[in-house]
DNA sequence: CTGAAAGCGCTTACAG
DNA sequence: CTGAAAGCGCTTACAG
């Protein structure tokens, strides 16, 4: 292993000078085809591999992408993870990553340890922290960052925030629910008090109050161990409700393997509606309706909103929904 | 936004030398704890952040480790890839991630990205690739790379594999049901002929070929869709099997669900035993029994396996196999 | 279209 | 324990 070749021996090994390799490097126009080729042929030939941090001292784009996530052991992030960093490396982009597992320390650690890693951009689904020093810094480095998924700063403006419809979301399960002539609906999961919650909780609020319906909540973790133990408790109940609307698919999921332990059925005893269409809902039996949120899209989405930042200077929106839509399948149907 | 501090400035700023400043962040041991307290006060007074490239390109290590995962919507590599991650970060260490989506073209990209950001090691889960040019640009890169999950490149004295001990887990699963008093075992999912398939069979054939029962295998990706198509297959059949080992818990999941359809209730009409133990296998109804890998666990193993190749430069053991167990739950039990 | 030169912010011997 | 100097591999004007 002698040490690796550089552009100046591609230039000594093609016949030109330095600059001229540095040039077919930056992809320039000022380079004829001939020239171009015959500095491709020698990279090839030497085993010649670009050095970025070379590069990026210089002033170059590192082409690094931080993406930090709260719980990348939850499928819901997962798949948005999975989806922005391949839509990321189709543009030539590598993704640092790093779960916080909803720890402000790590969350800091993790972001300072990418500042000097020139990270070109940040996508942040950030943990929820009582101070915002995190952000500072942020601020103060001017890396371009975008809130995904939670919006913990309020500086939209500094730091766009891209999210999905959940309010349209909840009212689409509500108004569904209450069509198939539910009369006490739930809502179950979520933190009390999380922006999160009070948004996936908004449109069913606005329609049960619309509906001079009384309002029930099972408040708790978004978990499937939530959902279960909910649905053991839900049986025992003298006045059950007859639907319900989950904070998640993974509480739905829960509550769907804790109301089978009951020998209740959903879709024939109870009607439910999850929320994010994770590809389990599809499959589990009674397979679930939910609010499908395409998160795998919404990566996409967010990754081109924020490619388009760094690359155009064009600036996402300070605040910006995709759609949802719901999936009607058995669990909220007459079987 | 004036341009970043550079040591020069935290120098000066301290009253001290360049040169002592980059001893101090090389924690070294020649500097005076008083000259040391001084230069990391000047380095928050005025800002200062570490800047990576210029010390990479000056030989140090970029800290940068690169995960390369064949399938990040699998539940069990994405817990495995956030329990890497997140001990490469307890250690200081960053992480670069890709997902392949088991194709070889975007691995080589990946892997040719990774290695231009000049990350300090690998880890790669592979993907089945009809040639191993991908391995072979690592090995002349000179990176330690370790192969884990799958071993794809069969030179593992340059890439040492570390997985777990997948044929004593069917042997565990085996036992357990013929145990039971199963007669009649299936072997379902894993795509034929692949290494993992192998492993995860062996034991089960090695059992049941001793004890003279017939293998009956039902081959395909292991998938929860392919769980609940065999399942409903299955249901139909005139000699259904009494004891079910799954590839993984993915596919009993999905057979679980598929079994519901048609009022199969494993534990009570069938014995199923799953691989891996996901988190889920332990919430779901019933609960599953599984072939507990704890991937987590095997995740910080192997991360501190990397870095003390790193660190200490003991290379890991060519191939190193981490022990499973038998969780027995409902699925497997009279209920 | 191509060449010679300066410099990005560090680390690393080497003196003192 | 600290200072002066060289150089890592690129990019970027600036001439030609």
């Amino acid at each position: 292993m002698n040490k690796r070749p550089t552009i100046l021996d591609v230039a000594r090994h093609a016949g030109v000078s330095k600059s001229t390799v540095s040039l077919v490097l930056q992809n320039s126009a000022a380079v004829k085809a001939s020239t171009r080729a015959a500095v491709e042929k020698a990279m090839v030939d030497i085993g010649y591999v670009y050095n970025r941090s070379a590069a990026g001292l210089r002033g170059a784009s590192s082409g690094l992408i931080g993406l930090v996530i709260n719980d990348l052991r939850n499928p819901f992030f997962t798949e948005f993870a999975a989806s922005i960093q391949m839509t990321f490396a189709r543009k030539g982009f590598s993704t640092v990553i790093a779960n916080t597992d909803e720890n402000p320390d790590i969350q800091a650690t993790v972001i300072a340890s990418m500042i000097e890693h020139g990270v070109s951009a940040f996508v942040i689904s950030p943990t929820y922290a009582p101070d915002l020093s995190a952000f500072d810094r942020l601020e103060k480095s001017g890396i371009p960052t975008m809130q995904v998924l939670r919006q913990v700063d309020e500086r939209t403006d500094i730091f766009p925030f891209a999210s999905l419809d959940y309010m349209a979301g909840s009212r689409l399960a509500t108004k569904h629910l209450l069509e198939l002539g539910c009369k006490r609906i739930a809502f179950v999961g979520g933190l009390e008090d999380r922006p999160v919650t009070l948004e996936r909780v908004s449109g069913y609020n606005e329609l049960m109050d619309a509906e001079g319906r009384e309002r029930i909540y099972y408040h708790g973790r978004p978990s499937r161990t939530f959902g279960r133990d909910i649905a053991r408790r839900m049986a025992r109940e003298d006045t059950r409700p007859d639907g319900v609307i989950c904070f998640s698919d993974l509480v739905a999921l829960g509550m769907i393997s804790g109301f089978a332990e009951t020998d209740i059925l959903p879709g024939k005893d109870i009607r439910m509606v999850g929320f994010d269409d994770i590809e389990e809902s599809s499959l589990c039996f009674p397979r679930l309706s939910s609010i499908r949120c395409d998160v795998s899209r919404f990566g996409e989405n967010s990754a081109q909103a924020l490619l388009n930042w760094l690359e155009q200077g064009d600036k996402p929106e300070a605040t910006k929904r995709y759609p949802v839509e719901l999936i009607v399948r058995q669990s909220s149907m007459r079987l």
